[in-house]
DNA sequence: GCTAAAAAAGTAAAAAATACTTTTAATAAT
DNA sequence: ATTATTAAAAGTATTTTTTACTTTTTTAGC
């Protein structure tokens, strides 16, 4: 009975978001992989899960050994589990998939198994988003979960992520827009406290609408039940200085 | 290095939800396991996923086996998967969590490693919620995660489920409630088209609130853009017939 | 001090939610 | 058949919230 079971390697897939103050756009942390299956291929930092460490500590340990971060403090929250047979090409691995929301964009440094590690710009398409730098630039997919995996891409290729990768960042960004308004973690990434005009940019772009189409004012009155004030303004523009916020805490 | 990656079992667990028409309340599907671990406890319906078997074919199998359901369609959606490592008392198992929406209240049949099968009475309490019959009543817990997990029961006992089944029905139920607004598939378990009164009852029960409390007239406008009309009207009860409606597909 | 920029603060109109009443369509009793 | 009863649909006025827009405040730079 118990050899027909299946003993799955547990991958932990972790997108990490961040803020670039300088451009004010979102960022999204991918890896160039050093090895094969996808050698050369960018692709959203993952770990195999070890006997013996729980998915939480895998998950730490991926952002602190792949990438070099060495943060005190970060939210990380599961996003979803990924076991189609055929996302991997090899041996069976189930993605234990997380999210994480540095709140400061941090220098990188390409740990093990990694050829390099950069930070994507992260905007929004008409139809779906883009992950971009100078050299390369991805795209969310705008299918359905069965229409993906029938053709998913089993050779390298420049223009698309490793295995699903592109499907599980698209569900990623479902999952951040359905909780915009009632839990709206993704804020997490503008550090401990943000201004309102801070916090439209990052609803705009999950919205793909533009800063300007969510009025401040109107803002603020419709969010304050999320935020708290914190008390202090930053001083960090022209103008009048804005009030800083943070994100009220649950229960 | 392969030697220290972990190759836990995988554990399908699935929350099996339908509404009783003659009670008019919501059930959930408690399985009394045959085998130890927690031999004669209840739990929530589980199976091991086997090799070759994708995790919806294990969930599907494990209503099929265990249930003796036979239904041609159900909605099965993922819940999260519960990685903690004092979860099993033996050999380390990663539970993946599905959601099942049955539309109709099947008569069970207890198969493979069931000593018995029943549909519990999901009731709101003030502060969680409860599962009942005759003999038993379980609650879900309002406490964390982490400190659910440290005071996990690791010895059988009539007053709790088996392994951490209490905190995955407390996710569930949080789930539930937060999708009420946006994408209320809990309505499935009133099967194809239901009736506005219906689906107040269960937005009432995860509320915890009363029917009376959610004004009939209001309720229909608040929640029109959910639904599409199906037409047809029922003939149950005394009184003006109800419409039926039906969930407006997503996208 | 004056001007520009950016956010806070305020305000009136529009829209939505709520509480409540009336009408309609069925059943069951007379 | 007529009438009472039930329950839902439909309608309505009040309240509340959202939205669009205007004014004021607070800073930086000249």
């Amino acid at each position: 009975m118990a050899n027909i079971l299946e003993r799955p390697l547990i991958t932990i897939t972790n997108i990490i978001w961040s803020f670039n103050q300088a451009t004010q756009q979102i960022q999204v942390l991918l890896v160039k992989r050093a090895h094969d299956p996808f050698k050369n291929n960018w692709a959203l930092p993952e770990t195999f899960m070890r006997a013996n460490e729980s998915a939480d500590h895998a998950a730490l340990r991926l952002i602190k050994e792949k990438i070099g971060l060495t943060l005190a403090e970060f939210h990380t929250e599961q996003l979803a589990t990924f076991t189609n047979q055929h996302r991997t090409t090899g041996e069976r691995a189930l993605s234990l998939a997380y999210m994480t929301f540095l709140p400061e964009m941090t220098p990188l440094q390409a740990g093990y198994g990694a050829l390099d590690v950069r930070w994507f710009a992260f905007t929004p398409l008409e139809a779906a988003y883009q992950l971009s730098n100078q050299d390369c630039l991805f795209q969310t997919t705008t299918t359905t979960a069965d229409e993906y995996y029938q053709d998913l891409p089993q050779t390298p290729s420049d223009q698309q992520l490793a295995f699903d990768h592109q499907w599980i960042l698209t569900v990623a960004c479902q999952r951040i827009l359905n909780k915009l308004d009632y839990q709206p973690n993704i804020l997490m990434i503008l550090g401990p406290s943000f201004t309102l005009r801070e916090a439209r940019t990052i609803y705009a772009a999950f919205r793909k609408t533009s800063l300007t189409a969510i009025d401040n004012s109107n803002f603020k009155k419709t969010h304050q039940h999320l935020f708290l004030e914190a008390g202090t303004t930053s001083q960090l523009r022209v103008g009048r200085p804005a009030r800083l916020y943070r994100l009220k805490p649950q229960n």
